[in-house]
DNA sequence: ATGAAAGCGCTAACAG
DNA sequence: CTGTTAGCGCTTTCAT
């Protein structure tokens, strides 16, 4: 059974291929209901399926929409591609999905990839943006959406969860709890949401007139370890802390790591919080208190906006789109008395 | 700036656009040194990048592997991505990673997909392999590399661990432990993997002489979820087993939950173990005993098989790939005496 | 309504 | 060694 081609149906149809190409692209125009229907079901029959790499080549377009990640191996990641992939896939549009690997050369070269195979569109998730990755998707021609990187676009969309808001809902939560005496570990210092986070928590202190030492707020990488060597560089302070908020929920795992084979308790000993309630989060024990990110959400916005792009839609009004945080209670922090 | 084609460049080099054809695929005759030099020159400079659309519209061939897998949610899964990833871009190879979602349907699209993309070859993992499947793979006409799905191939390479020998040697660490009362839960009956694990563990009950209620058997998804309610019906059961072993980590992590939420405590009211050794089992607390599978190292050898079978190797010789498990020993399994 | 023909950007014979 | 030519399978004018 070898590859039908247009022609091969053309052949069979008694008609030319550009009829054939007519019904294929459901052309309403330019060709009578009769022989559409006779070549319709001859495509049926046979089998036939468009090659969709000469159809490319001609329309310089595809029904392939590119998706970017930064480490596919990040639970948090997995359920954006699955939040793409479900609207993506629903609607006729095959995802490629590019798993840079936190490399930035990396990127440039899917991100290459992805223009010479012109997809249709890009949606490109990654915690931070530099300019080489900017200005390629800048050059690309195609409908591109931000994920979680950038803000106050508006020749774009670019969605994002409110950050800070998230956090300063944690930082009150844990005032309410009782507790004064923070430590932070956060993240990255040049990663936006990073950064947003901790002007979140910050706010909230300095609105209650709350000051914790310099020393007690550490950078670390976005991860497990990072959150475990920072943790340990911080039990090396005199500790007088009651509760340590992390950036993410990685880094709280990290810290959990390290606490547990110091047997320093949670949340007896210590009160531990992250952000994102990935969805091992609720597994931790004692569970973890962290704030809802709905990543899932935002790839299914992504994968719609995107292709109301393609079609047309939103012509001009582009911009930022928030998402909502919510705060998760669970039970890694410990109530220290009313305050 | 526009996109350069074939053409321009040839213009650009006074030669004819077969020349810089050879030299784009350093084609090694047909050019004299010189004139290699001077196109490549040019090549370089402006910019160009050969349009790979149209390539494999000509050789009906790419530089792009495909992968499936049946969720990328799963880190199992992800990590298997990364280790292929990891060899194919370090060669010059794109992956496109499709995600089937456990969803036969989607499964065969994106098969249509990559076929359609002329893909170089593909790497197809999954747990199952149904009928429908197995006859698109065969007739896809490029290499593919089974993971995980299928044994006893020979006209293909297919990689799997030992999973019996993993589940037998966890079978006999805990006897060594003391354990001699056991609940299972089994994952799927139809997967491949889940029942050579329970012929793993049968087998060396049996070789000790050691009978369990069948009833103490249980299949479940192979899910935190799964794991969650299976248990939770297995504590319906008069509970006599000092150990519950578990076909996966997931199941495992869903058990553990339902007994936190009991106050059941692990290991010392009851042990439980795991297979897989996903980096999150060492996170819990206890940490999970349980098997290490090194999907990562089959992802990348399943790469660098692929590579080989494209660059016209292995013509013949083809077959079965094993590899080891090993035992990862940590918190969730009490010592129960000498037996 | 239909078909002929051109051409997307590239490779692969085949001549010269 | 180099260039000319003929497609790959499809879409898209442009005649008919």
């Amino acid at each position: 059974m070898e590859k039908l081609t247009i022609k091969d149906i053309a052949r069979m149809a008694n008609v030319s291929p550009a009829s054939v190409s007519r019904v294929i692209n459901n052309i309403p125009y330019g060709i009578s209901e009769d022989t559409r229907k006779r070549v319709a079901a001859i495509i049926k029959e046979s089998g036939y399926q468009p090659n969709t790499v000469a159809r490319s080549m001609v329309t310089k377009r595809s029904t392939t929409i590119g998706l970017l990640v930064p480490d596919i191996t990040n639970q948090f990641y997995a359920l954006l591609v699955k939040g793409v992939e479900d609207i993506a896939t629903r609607r006729g549009y095959s995802v490629v999905l590019c798993n840079s690997n936190n490399n930035d050369e990396k990127e440039f070269r899917n991100l290459s990839f992805l223009k010479e195979n012109y997809v249709a569109g890009i949606i490109y998730n990654n915690f931070k943006m530099i300019d080489k990755i900017r200005k390629v998707l800048e050059d690309i021609h195609v409908p591109v959406i931000y994920v979680d990187n950038i803000e106050n676009v508006k020749d774009a969309f670019s969605l994002h969860v409110r950050q800070k808001e998230g956090m300063a809902m944690m930082t009150r939560y844990l005032l309410e709890m009782g507790h004064t005496k923070f430590a932070y570990l956060a993240g990255p210092e040049e990663v936006l949401s990073a950064s947003q986070r901790l002007e979140g928590f910050r706010e909230v202190l300095e609105e209650k007139g709350i000051r914790i030492p310099e020393s007690f707020i550490k950078s670390c990488e976005y991860s497990e370890n990072g959150g475990y060597e920072a943790a340990k560089e911080l039990m090396g302070e005199k500790k007088e802390f009651t509760c340590l908020v992390c950036a993410n929920d990685l880094i709280a795992y990290g810290a959990t790591r390290l606490f547990n084979e110091r047997g320093i308790r949670i949340p007896q000993d210590i009160s531990v919080t992250g952000f994102d309630d990935i969805p091992f989060s609720k597994l931790l024990n004692p569970a973890l208190t962290t704030v809802y990110n709905p990543v899932q959400d935002m790839g299914r916005r992504a994968a719609e906006l995107l292709l109301e792009c393609l079609e047309g839609k939103h012509e001009g009004e582009k911009g930022d789109i928030p998402f909502e945080p919510v705060l998760v209670k669970r039970e890694s922090v410990r109530f220290m008395g009313e305050w």
